[in-house]
DNA sequence: CTGAAAGCGCTTACAG
DNA sequence: CTGAAAGCGCTTACAG
């Protein structure tokens, strides 16, 4: 930086001033810098301006499920190849990018929080985008303790005042429900999610609390994983248990693509024998054969609100925390 | 930091040398100033920290593909939900963090190689992962021009001096047309990937000339692009020209699952009919059905293996390049 | 083994 | 509009 301020024969304070554009800075005397910069090759170390700025221009995504048997890769895998969270980073990415943000991406279990809100606590980043899918998770508590700037990817469990986004997941179920009733399906099951997860519970309740209404008490259900094996367990499990089955509620694509195999397995067709609806709307339910019909969640877009409410929070640390929320709609495919 | 070394009766250069663990410091001492931190709830501030260690803890992974159209969220969605980069980032990610180093990742296109040549020189990372795939990418070239650490994900096209990670793709390819041979099949084609890539050049070549030494040329090809919906175009052209194939390589396996839906469709049975062999061993080899076959390559091993060739550049700046070639094996499921 | 002091490379009131 | 100077929060020779 002397080295510019001196081929530019000004002080370094100029110079800083027009690397962040400053105003106030001359025309002429801004070109003069700028062919220094050029000729010099400079560049701003940023860990310097991060020390004075308090700003790092990055932010983190922590994405924090329950504890795992083993932390190693294989979590990590199930982690990065989902397509759900998957369509999150790039959300984020997308959203971030105009801003010249950058995103690190933290996966987490419970054994592993600690770490994480070091790393938090050491000024990594500006903010954090959590993604915490558990109702017993503390995560989002401890990262409001701490004071920095966050946005939630659902309504937390905890009273916290704290911005985050949200889909109804319930109304998404009830969407599935109608169509299946509205096709004629009187025998109607479902694979649900995990139920200690929010998601899982809401998407179960809302499939039947609507059915209830419509008189179908007692839809039998398996809990899954959401996993496409975890999906196949609980369908084969499903329907060796009730094999007269015509309609099927899926809580997520992935778990529905397993279920399909297994249909498929069976020489179940589909719909014809039974009729299948997921959730997501993600790449699995075009791997489906037939394609999936689905409930879809604009996760991208969900993920891009988060990351611009970040944004506003670190501009503006007194801003008061919102949520935004997202309608599911109903993507009709081949398979129901 | 002022405020622990007060609360401990020692000086700031003793409570930096309790944090970084010096090996010079009296135990009784050390205690003392591991309680005062404990106390003051003192945490280290990064940024000041890399501003005189000149070093990050970070390392970035460079995604770099092709120009794309639309540099959005669509191109971001690919990277993201592909199981092959997500298999390289866990691998990564699981080397890294039991040294506390982290990752961020960083999808580009040639429209955006200046940004992250920026970021790179801005110093907010200690080294990077590149994952390069086409023949004309300048990117390798910069990057090693920067001087920075950094380890490549196969030989690079320039005649630079760096360390890459590799697998031997003809070898690969082999193995999936001697299985195909050696099953009886006698129609055999294939669908390539990108031939501007060196892993679609060098897969059909290695089936192609296996195949020509056993008297079996002009294996007809049909090239795709390595996504799904690519896969099943690919097919579906392939085998409108080439009914009757018996025997198809696809050379990877996302491909692979889209050519089996056209098969299904098209009421071919797998493998009577037609047996396929796709290339990785995703997780999509496991939502083919039947399960796909296909010739396994180790990313996690691979990435997690750049991964410690990175963090070995890092600690040891004059150490000389080295490359690590590891063996494909082919995984015998239901599909061939 | 410990401390005083210099220095990492920036930005930003403050004065002019 | 520009510059001199202080300061961000650490680490690390250097001296003792």
């Amino acid at each position: 930086m002397d080295e510019v301020a001196a081929a530019a024969g000004v002080s370094r304070a100029t110079v800083s001033r027009v690397i962040n554009n400053a105003p106030t800075v001359e025309a002429k005397i801004r070109e003069r810098v700028q062919r220094a910069i050029s000729a010099t090759g400079y560049v701003v170390n940023s860990a310097a301006r991060t020390l004075v700025t308090r700003r790092t221009g990055s932010v983190a995504l922590v994405i924090s499920e329950p504890e795992q048997r083993e932390y190693d890769s294989s979590f990590l895998n199930r982690i990065f190849t989902d397509p759900f969270f998957g369509r999150i980073t790039a959300g984020a990415q997308s959203a971030l990018r105009p801003h010249d943000v950058h995103l690190v991406i933290l996966p987490t279990d419970s054994s592993d929080h600690h770490q994480v809100v070091r790393y938090l606590r050491q000024g990594h980043v500006d903010g954090v985008l959590l993604i915490s899918s558990h109702d017993e998770d503390p995560l989002p508590e401890q990262v409001h303790a701490l004071g920095i700037p966050a946005v939630m990817s659902a309504r937390p469990a905890a009273a916290i005042p704290a911005s985050f986004v949200h889909t109804d997941q319930r109304l998404g179920a009830r969407l599935a429900a109608e169509h299946l009733i509205r096709r004629g399906c009187t025998r109607l099951a479902t694979v649900s999610g995990p139920l200690d997860m929010p998601a899982g519970q809401e998407r179960l309740d809302g499939f039947r609390s609507f059915l209830q209404r419509r008189g179908l008490a007692d839809v039998p259900c398996v809990e899954g994983d959401f996993t496409r094996a975890g999906g196949e367990d609980a369908a084969r499990r499903l329907l060796a248990e009730h094999p007269g089955v015509d309609g099927l509620f899926v809580a997520n694509d992935l778990m529905a693509e397993g279920a399909m195999l297994v249909l498929h397995d069976l020489g179940r067709r589909v719909p014809d024998d039974v009729a299948v609806i997921g959730f997501d709307d993600s790449s699995a339910a075009l791997a489906c054969r037939p394609p999936l019909t689905t409930v879809r969640q604009p996760v991208e877009e969900m993920a891009a609100e988060m990351a611009e409410l970040l944004l506003a929070h670190i501009a503006d640390p007194d801003r008061l925390p919102r949520s935004v929320s997202f309608q599911p709609t109903l993507v009709i495919r081949g398979s129901a």
